[in-house]
DNA sequence: CGAATAATTCAACATTCGTTGAATTTCATC
DNA sequence: GATGAAATTCAACGAATGTTGAATTATTCG
């Protein structure tokens, strides 16, 4: 019943990994309610009673998940931020610059060799877009990086009213989401001349057209 | 066991009906698996027995749940899109009129009355970030439409590469399913000063800055 | 009214769920 | 090699799941 984090026999540390592995991919596919602990410890070969020796109630296993990466991910993407922002100073980055340091990183996960990083985004699309878990979840683990991009968004557009930048953010979170979940939609819609998996198309075109977007609302004409 | 779905006790045509709402609103929640029949049948007031009566196995009420709203909706847009043509005949519209038409029923619904449209739109943005669901049920439900928006709409920038329009479309969709979602996050991201469920100011805003965004990757400079 | 059909309720089915306490094995340290 | 702790397995719990067949009630129609 107990649950340890470090000091662990190395041998259980890999089956700890395993676990979350499991668990991301069965939850990226098919949402919280959708998978059993049964077929976690099934995919990560493990037994089920070991799930919860680890990580407690499913809620917290389902937590872990999200936190392993996202903490990762949040300090690349503050890095990449602050890279824009000494690129240009005194003066505030191009909206380019900005919307690229938030993005770059995702793409870098996404094409990473391990295959777990697209899982991790299946899953941040899937709690981006529900209702129930959106808010707190999202909230939690990405509040304070969003915060400090809309800040230099702000600042790349200093006479924009507040309300004008916060909806792009939402547009482009919106679309962003959209190329987290990979469902191969947009491939049926083109008759297989786009991909979405492919990630770099996807997020080259995202940047300019984002960046525009940006521009047309929040710029004095 | 029997599925009647015409010439029926009018009574029963409401219990049908309120079958679907209650459903309608618990999996847009929750999602497919975190609903079972029988929170459906309470909140709905009925027998559990009844769901199955009228809809057959689960999976089944799911779909008449999406098909219900789905063919009102595709039969809106479809005008939406005609009235713009014939504006601008011959001519093509101008990009804002297709985003226009596009998205302008879909507020329309939102705004309404009948709850049950919030409840159906936030069904949809789960659908649509599934990786398990997104590309067969978006597919069944929306293709036709959708490839007739895009068709306009590669009308618009006759020299464009038709990837740089699936891809525009791609990040239009993925905007518009996060407002459908209305999880209430931006109400945080601003501190109160945008409302995830102010459908109007999401829509108005997202209808120049999509466009804007089409015009950038598809407009020859 | 009476007979036939539709609508609804009830009870139960075999499964599966998350979780846990006890039993067992593995491992490090003396 | 014995001792104690950590790691893992095993078995089982009560509760809840989707579905169905029989029983009951309501409605329609001659």
């Amino acid at each position: 019943m107990a649950r340890p984090s470090q000091k662990m026999n190395p041998e259980s540390q890999v089956r700890r990994e395993k676990i979350l592995d499991a668990a991301e991919e069965l939850f990226s596919f098919h949402g919280y309610d959708g998978v059993t602990l049964r077929q976690i410890a099934r995919l990560a070969g493990v037994d089920v009673a070991l799930t919860s020796y680890y990580f407690g109630p499913k809620s917290d296993l389902f937590d872990a998940v999200l936190h392993r990466r996202g903490a990762i991910l949040n300090e690349a993407r503050l890095k990449a931020l602050r890279s824009a922002q000494e690129a240009s100073a005194p003066n505030a980055p191009d909206i380019e610059k900005v919307v690229e340091a938030f993005l770059r990183p995702l793409e870098i996960a996404q094409e990473s060799e391990d295959k777990g990083w697209r899982n991790y985004c299946a899953l941040i699309a899937y709690i981006n877009n529900s209702p129930l878990l959106g808010r707190e979840k999202m909230g939690k683990q990405f509040n304070a990086l969003v915060s400090e991009f809309i800040q230099v968004m702000t600042d790349c557009f200093p006479s924009a009213c507040p309300q004008q930048i916060f909806m792009c953010y939402q547009h482009l979170s919106g679309a962003l989401s959209l190329t987290f979940a990979d469902t191969g939609r947009l491939d049926d819609l083109s008759n297989g001349l786009c991909h979405s998996h492919d990630f770099k198309a996807l997020y080259d075109h995202m940047i300019p057209f984002m960046a525009a977007g940006f521009r047309q609302m929040c710029q004095p004409k």
